[in-house]
DNA sequence: TTCCTTGCAAATCGTTTGCATAATG
DNA sequence: CATTATGCAAACGATTTGCAAGGAA
């Protein structure tokens, strides 16, 4: 069906370098972020590349892209998880446990009134359960 | 409850007619289109005081802020409205019939799992009803 | 007479792009 | 060898901000 995974794609010591970043934070770092743990490995990866790479592996769907209402984009190793938590005290993003409400009956409602939905961005925000025990209220 | 409507408020012929463009849009405008439509009736007005009013006007309540995971932000004058489809044919954002789903069943996912949920952020992007006429497929 | 607000321009943030060079298949 | 990818820096779009001057309360 989808044939994303077949597009131009040189395995730069650079690309592995991001897919293994990513692959090995369960963080969903930022673009930044993964650029400085790139950096580590290899001081001479500029951020351009990182960007570049981040694009090429979202796009060709080896990775996911996180978009916030606010700030910059997160990444994913776990390209199937759709729905996020982002909390305003760690402002960490955490997996939401289950996705049952997004899925049929979610477009049911567009889908009667005529619409054509192609995809569904559902992000909750709040505090996470670690930051609601740590304040105690 | 809320008293974001008690904020320092010294009501410039600016921010009125801010106001009123806002009220008088039924397309939810960017604030680059609602500048360029509050300079019709004063070009003296600059963005900047465009963008501070756009600001303080939905900190305030009195208008709705959208947030796209692509692009600007659009301004609406409903504030009760919290579901949007975004079409990318037409490129416009149309309000939903309803919003049933999102409300406490949206939300007893979260909650049930330790979370503490203040927003909610739900969008669908496809095509609307009359880009899928227009298309007739 | 406060001090909120404006206009203007410069600054910011996250990201993309042009270009010449390097490296891959 | 034909491209694709890189490093670098400059450009970008949307928005914010510093500052001196203006204008409501």
């Amino acid at each position: 069906m989808e044939n994303n995974e077949m597009k131009k794609n040189r395995n730069t010591p650079q690309r592995q370098l991001v897919k293994k970043i990513i692959d090995e934070s369960c963080d969903h770092p930022t673009a930044d972020t993964v650029y400085k743990r790139v950096i580590e490995h290899d001081p001479r990866v500029s951020l351009g590349t990182v960007y570049r790479n981040l694009e090429f592996l979202s796009e060709s769907g080896q990775i996911l892209r996180i978009k916030l209402p606010q700030g910059p984009d997160h990444f994913d190793f776990n390209t199937k998880q759709h729905i996020h938590f982002y909390c305003t005290e760690c402002m960490n993003i955490s997996d939401m446990p289950d996705e049952s409400v997004t899925t049929d009956e979610a477009e049911s409602l567009p889908r009667a009134a005529g619409y054509n939905v192609k995809e569904r961005f559902l992000l909750y925000i709040g505090t996470c359960p670690e930051c609601n025990k740590n304040k105690t209220n």
